[in-house]
DNA sequence: AATAAAAATAGGAATTGTTCCTAATTTTAG
DNA sequence: CTAAAATTAGGAACAATTCCTATTTTTATT
């Protein structure tokens, strides 16, 4: 953190005042609000690196929005099919039983503990339209 | 199936004999040998549809490409961080406990069992570049 | 079988999200 | 203090997806 450039560190510091998980666009937006000059590019760039290193998550929701979130405390995601929006969920569920299968069955050896379940959600259930449907 | 129309059936025929997760695009291209004419848009709205309707498994990617998969049995997906490469794999374990944690935290009431785990494939442990990264 | 209404399609334009490029700036190491 | 390495801003380029419209196909009704 401490060898973190100005613009790296507003991002994360964005994503740490943030209680939903922004998309790209939104930190952008934020960002500029302390950082006139910060380029688009630049907010990809370090997300891009941030979560190559494991500090926050980038999550795909089955609309096509990306958005992130800081890695914090241990928690999974239930996202809805429908509007995208993420719920944040903590289990005791044990993993290690999944990891195992998973282990044995396919060659994907490092277990992120990154797990989502999709459904769908409330709002969406009753019909009510928002801006992503 | 009785009455889909024939570029839907033949997406989903498509779907059944492919044993890797393709996406639109590669459907699209599949497609076309068979249909000469039919068009991405097509595919696109089929996709969408087959979706909704639960025949299909729309699987977002880390690495931004979107997958398709015929909802046959019931399995779940591991999926590589760095290439985007799915991985099936079976599970016996309890998820009701996990779709009551979820039920009690968060507003998503129908749980669709659509669940995947993030990871590092085996080749993108061993550093090996492929077309995706 | 004929016809009207509804649904689906082809083809391509438009939009959106993301990556890539380059010159300039900032940081790091010696 | 200086040279090399890393990061940035700004914008162009690219790729995936959606949207639009005229045409075709399907369905329902008689």
């Amino acid at each position: 953190m401490k060898n973190f450039s100005r613009q790296r560190k507003l991002i994360v510091s964005i994503l740490q005042n943030s209680f939903e998980h922004p998309t790209a666009e939104e930190i952008f937006y934020l960002a500029r609000q302390k950082e006139k000059n910060i380029s688009l590019g630049t907010v990809y760039r370090n997300l891009d690196m941030l979560s190559k290193e494991n500090v926050i998550e980038k999550i795909s929701t089955p609309i096509g929005k990306v958005k992130y979130d800081l890695k914090k405390d241990k928690h999974y995601h239930a996202i809805c099919k429908l509007c995208g929006e993420i719920f944040d969920f903590y289990s005791n569920i044990n993993l290690e039983k999944l990891q195992n299968d998973i282990k044995k069955q396919t060659k994907l050896e490092t277990f992120c503990e990154e797990l989502s379940v999709l459904g769908i959600c409330e709002k969406c259930q009753k019909g009510e339209k928002n801006e992503n449907n």
